[in-house]
DNA sequence: TTGTACGCGTTATCAA
DNA sequence: TTGATAACGCGTACAA
């Protein structure tokens, strides 16, 4: 249907050969004038190489690809932006599959992935995802040799990852508190499984203290929601003996904290500090800036795709990496208080 | 590296063809042992087709390209995860190009999904986007018929599309005000030009019930942003003959809206009545929930991949489609007052 | 500097 | 039911 470079080269009555010198090899080995006949007539006639028969040939496609569960997820959305930047820097292209949650569609994508029409897969997968649906795949990926990097805490997996360090976040989170002089800090999760990490980091910043932890200030709410949140800190808010600070596991969560606190007629921060988690683009549209920890995404793009890349060049087998990335804590108003 | 279908049929003892065939045929044309014999060798081996040379050969490669511009924009971030839906519904996979602002990137992305990758592509571009430089890849995509559909209103421009009525959403929207009583109705959009339909149907909604319009209670903010927003209001709301609604041009101004009535102590709905388009998650979240105008996604997605779909398959040249489809109204707490 | 011939891994045609 | 062989469109030795 479309012009090939066979077309193309009886065209400008010339071989094959010659058509792909022109294209390929920056102007070495070929007549200058020649060259330019033939990029002038291929413009003319629209000619556009073929890439599946190229890579077929090469066995490369300069094509990276990402794999995510929910791009509806802030997360994954600006992790998804943030990757195409960096492999952009590195010429490659990155193209974006969903998978939902659907396995079938996990495994159809990454059969695609594999099959050749990509140099190497990076998986975005949430971390309380990690479960063994996920084996499979990387067993499959390893078997073929296949170069990938996941994305998120696969912990003593042997896989290369890239990630965040949850529980540091939420240590370095606490301990601002701790150090600004609250001692009741409430936390609102969903639950033990899914925040694991953040509890620890905020049990250890106690501990580390020497400061007694009240177990009735964690709650779970199943749900890491805006309006489970809400109900969550009226709760916590009509003790007797009421924390004078709340964290939630995320920035939703400390959004309907915030919300809760207007509604108890409570002043943020003077009379409840607030603090969250992920620095989503939605703090700057709360009533009181909010203090979050942030991940910040692109410094996981890169180091992601600078495996990755290493991992496509050097096809050998050397060890295992796990790159585990420092949070940073963002202190805005909502705890901006010295008591 | 990977075992081919050679080494494969080496090992099983028959020819290339008869694997193939124990692949492809569904049984048909080859001998049912024979089959799960390489079957279950295949799977032993960790056999995969190579979907590279598979396409080069069928001309099929049973994949969609979708490009968006911001994927950290929500609502190509549903739209994808919707297109991708439908698209897995036909057996298809679908894959997402992000393109950003930078020309060069779009030209790139748009000559890789051209270039044999790609059974047809998806291009996802905000209504404003509409300027010169799409006219140009259109053009390239037209000349070799390659199948493509534009999701978002390209006027009259002689191209597939299908988008959603954006004049008479808010046409709806200012009429469902208007029949609720309200006479003094403010409008907070971003600048003439970006939202000139909704403008539009807001102005109709008036002029078709001969109720005069009040020009200063159209505000114009530059950036349709939540905090451009609650300035906005306030000096709204600080009127002499104040508005007793007010809709905002997308749901993030009317999340701003409503801060500000709270700030001027004014009870939603009873005080003032607010309104959005779009329908974002965060409308969930918010004190009083919003009425807004909601443009399903999954009805853009479908019709979309339906009309590529038949593109795709008939590659013969009907006439461009342009589908123009209804958006909803859906009516919460933020208006639901009668007066 | 250019052309010839082959191979990449698969499907499709034809004959056995 | 199976096998040999020719494409698909391109890169690259090797020869000219």
């Amino acid at each position: 249907m479309s012009v090939t470079i066979e077309k193309l080269a009886q065209l400008a009555d010339v071989s094959k050969s010659t058509v792909s010198r022109a294209f390929n090899n920056e102007g070495a080995g070929i007549n200058a004038r020649t060259r330019k006949r033939i990029l002038n007539l291929a413009r003319e006639m629209n000619y556009q190489p073929n890439i599946l028969a190229k890579s077929l040939r090469s066995k490369r496609t300069h094509t990276l690809g990402l794999i995510v569960t929910d791009i509806e997820n802030p997360f994954f959305a600006s992790l998804a932006k943030s990757v195409e930047d960096r492999a952009a820097e590195s010429n490659f292209h990155m193209l974006l599959g969903i998978i939902g949650n659907k396995l079938q569609k996990k495994a159809e994508y990454i059969r695609l992935f594999m099959a050749g029409r990509f140099d190497g897969l990076l998986v975005g997968c949430a971390e309380n995802e990690v479960n063994l649906s996920h084996f499979d795949y990387f067993l499959d990926m390893k078997r073929r040799n296949f170069p990938f990097v996941v994305l998120g805490n696969m912990g003593q997996l042997d896989v290369d990852y890239v990630s965040y360090d949850d529980e540091r976040a939420a240590f370095t989170l606490t301990s601002h508190l701790l150090d600004s002089g609250h001692r009741r800090i409430g936390l609102i999760c969903d639950d033990p499984e899914g925040s694991r990490g953040r509890i620890n980091g905020y049990r250890k910043a106690f501990y580390k203290r020497n400061i007694p932890l009240a177990e009735d200030l964690t709650v779970l709410i199943g749900t890491a929601g805006t309006r489970q949140a809400r109900r969550a800190t009226r709760q916590l808010l009509s003790m007797q003996d009421r924390p004078t600070a709340i964290i939630g596991v995320n920035d939703f969560v400390a959004f309907g904290i915030l919300q809760a606190a207007r509604e108890c007629n409570m002043k943020v921060p003077q009379d409840l500090a607030v603090a969250g988690f992920d620095n989503i683009e939605l703090v700057h549209s709360m009533d009181v800036p909010l203090t979050t920890v942030a991940f910040p995404v692109d410094n996981l793009a890169a180091e992601a795709i600078n495996l990755l890349l290493k991992k496509i060049d050097a096809k050998e087998k050397e060890e295992h990496r796990h790159i585990i990335l420092e949070p940073k804590l963002i202190i805005r108003q909502s705890t901006e208080i010295s008591r």
